[in-house]
DNA sequence: CGTTATTTTGACGAATCGTCACTTATAAAA
DNA sequence: TTTTATAAGTGACGATTCGTCAAAATAACG
């Protein structure tokens, strides 16, 4: 018999082990900087043993992907969690998404390049699944808050339109946002003049305002709820992504 | 001397033959499917040759990019001559954009993969500022379309928005949301209730409301428009993207 | 200790990229 | 016409990279 009880809780750490190396050897040296041999060189395990816990090298970066949305969700747990208004607790979603993709550009970029049909494909059954779970749920705590803002007659469903359909609107558009105006992609045209978290403010409130969803733009200080969004709710990101700057 | 007057028209015919068939391979077996080697088998140059008009495969992806995006200059031009309101116009740029990435998915996904630093970073710095200056001439022919809805009185500048802003954040809105409902990207847990066309109408009334564009979702009949895109606006692309669908 | 089941290993084959020394083609000069 | 200079074309080659697999190492059990 092989060894069951001793192995089966380290067989986890290694395999968070050689994800934490693969997303490091990313980080420092982009997407193209991870190769398998590389990546073998860095860590205490043979080839074999990564291809034991991997199918291949996408099914690595669908497994980083996964970690990724994971966090991302309690991150829009805790914006929803936020001290305020309906209107303000979806803001603070679209602002933590924000926050994520400056905090973990390279995970950010993974979860974009996970969607290639390239990596998808190859990546195993298992990790493909996980990922469809993950978004779902991702999906969920955006779902929340709007049923919220319906209860509490914040705004109305109008033409037709569903709350996954709202949901969906206001996640896609964020992405858009988010996406376009990434310090990781290559400056567009654009770039130069934008600015990644007023556009996004802005972006999102037009689309909230189109939704007559209260308080409009103009009935509130929103500058002063996104003060409050970074002393009271997101103090540790926002210290970190300070440090970050400054390195 | 070298053949001068005689290879240069030549020269170019050459380029766009061998990004022909290598758009052809990528069509055929994906991204992934398009290598040097096998292009160079497909084509009745060596690769010496092809690398003597592109310093990597990268640069050939970027080259691919950038004619895709004067294509959809074009294609938002003929949008923008839609003769109605400039709301119209606006909204048929974005179901332009739409169009094109249902017309040509390998295409506008390239767009998107172009982006990424580990290929944009290779391609040449001639091709990397011919993409810039494309993207910027893209974002012109929206800015027109506002700047004509402004003068009309259809819409005002609020909350210091600038003509720019404006564009881009519709730009953005429509770009995510045909990312995350395109069926290239394997579907993600959304996917599944959504259907594109109406989304992007949605998000992109929902945000034109939000801007005040006169004429608001309500007082038009959008469904009417959208069937004179088709028929008025658009008949070769939609006769194309049916037959395609038949196939 | 010996046997059996499992995991780990790294050398290997296949595929791919980009280079470079050599060949071919063309046009001006002799 | 012949020669020569220069540009363009070629494909064999070295360097990487991926993923496999037979053999070695390890652990459990009799």
């Amino acid at each position: 018999m092989p060894p069951e009880t001793i192995n089966r809780c380290p067989l986890k750490t290694r395999e968070e082990e050689i994800m934490d190396k693969a997303l490091e050897m990313m980080t420092a040296q982009g997407v193209a900087g991870l190769t398998i041999d590389k990546l073998v060189a860095n860590v205490p395990y043979s080839k074999g043993t990564i291809y034991n816990h991997f199918t291949c090298k996408e099914d690595i970066l669908t497994g980083l992907c996964n970690r990724s949305v994971q966090n991302l969700y309690d991150l829009f747990c805790h914006a929803a969690s936020f001290n305020g208004s309906s209107r303000e607790k979806i803001l603070a979603i679209g602002y933590a998404y924000m926050l994520y993709s400056l905090l973990h550009p390279t995970e950010f970029m993974l979860v974009i390049s996970a969607k290639t049909p390239s990596i998808f494909e190859k990546a195993s059954d298992k990790r493909r699944e996980q990922h469809l779970a993950l978004e779902h749920k991702l999906l969920d705590s955006i779902l929340h808050v709007i049923s919220e803002g319906l209860t509490e007659g914040d705004f109305k469903l109008q033409n037709h339109l569903s709350p996954a359909q709202v949901a969906f609107a206001l996640w896609s558009m964020c992405f858009g946002t988010i996406l376009l105006l990434h310090e990781s992609l290559d400056r567009c045209s654009v770039r130069t003049e934008m600015k990644l978290e007023r556009e996004l403010i802005n972006h999102a409130n037009l689309m909230l305002d189109g939704l007559n969803w209260q308080p409009y733009t103009q009935a509130h200080d929103w500058n002063e709820t996104i003060k409050q969004y970074k002393t009271d709710l997101f103090p540790n990101e926002i210290r970190q992504l300070k440090q970050l700057q400054t390195t």
